[in-house]
DNA sequence: TAAAAAACCGGATTATGTGCGAAAGTGCTT
DNA sequence: AAGCACTTTCGCACATAATCCGGTTTTTTA
């Protein structure tokens, strides 16, 4: 019914890596890179989407301009790993706005929380009235981003096998 | 000359805030929404691209779609600290394509990366191949994650002061 | 309060997205 | 290897959206 990553062709994947940069490319223009007429390159970006291995399209802000420029990591642990409690942790924590990322790690603590917010003292009301009223939480740990290196929304799409004479189906 | 965030209305924030969550919004959708006629409207949106605060637009894939469905966070310590090693594994980090994240942070490691790969076996490789290649990596910490909780591109736009009758120039 | 500047709107023009039938290419069967 | 079925592609026609322009209204400033 759904194709598989396997399924795509080249033409599929070049789709996707040049729209993971730009979103808002033309279709004409993105039919010329592909070396294809605007119709069928239409076509296979609506499939892709259609298929879901387009999930959205959305406009990336410069986090400096909008009082966002200091990210700040928590490791959290909470207080008792029942299904409920992580559950409980989960709705809360989803409905922080200044909560950009949060996982359930395996390892030393329960979870990675990635949050930007303006300057420290955004950080600090941050920490003290959002998520000291999140229910679970025995303990975190901080750690200040002095450098963003690298961020990037774009995953790799890898090439598609030379030609194995296909044998799906 | 630019803009600050201060300078924006509200018409400005709740474009920022759409075009967030859909990148691709036709303008004349867009105008409707936040009750302007389409000319206005774009004249905002291509000046708040014009002074930056709309980096681009990228369309987001399926992780798991695309085989890159394993997150994992490495924190990473190194050899040396001298500006020089720093810059290095920068850019050699920033080379890498499964590499989504690098942060340089202050706290009890260097730094914290965060790579997708499709499992396991694509993380060993990883380690193996690509990150042990790193120059100055003197030690390493995995954190698989077992659960994506939240993850977000958009950044929290703050409402507009409500009237200082104004005061900046 | 008046002048200047900025923002807005409506309509015209241009460019882009979209639908359809025909043509071309591909793979499989016989 | 020829033929058939299927998929993909193309080009043209149409619909929709983006862009430009002139004029009007609103806001800012002196």
């Amino acid at each position: 019914m759904s194709r598989q990553l396997e399924d795509l062709d080249r033409i599929d994947r070049q789709i996707l890596r040049i729209l993971q940069r730009h979103g808002r490319l033309p279709n004409v223009e993105l039919a010329r890179r592909v070396n294809l007429s605007p119709t069928p390159c239409l076509e296979r970006v609506k499939r892709l989407e259609r298929e879901g291995f387009i999930r959205d399209y959305v406009a990336l802000l410069d986090p400096l301009k909008v009082h966002a420029g200091l990210v700040v990591y928590i490791q959290v642990t909470l207080a008792n790993t029942a299904t409920e409690a992580l559950e409980a942790f989960n709705q809360h924590v989803a409905g922080l706005e200044e909560v950009q990322e949060c996982h359930m790690v395996a390892g030393g603590f329960d979870y990675l929380v990635k949050i930007r917010i303006k300057d420290m003292l955004g950080y600090r009301r941050f920490l003290g009235e959002k998520l000291a009223s999140v229910p679970g939480v025995r303990e975190t740990h901080t750690y200040v981003v002095m450098e963003e290196v690298k961020t990037d929304t774009a995953v790799a799409v890898p090439d598609p096998e030379p030609k194995t004479k296909s044998a799906r189906r």
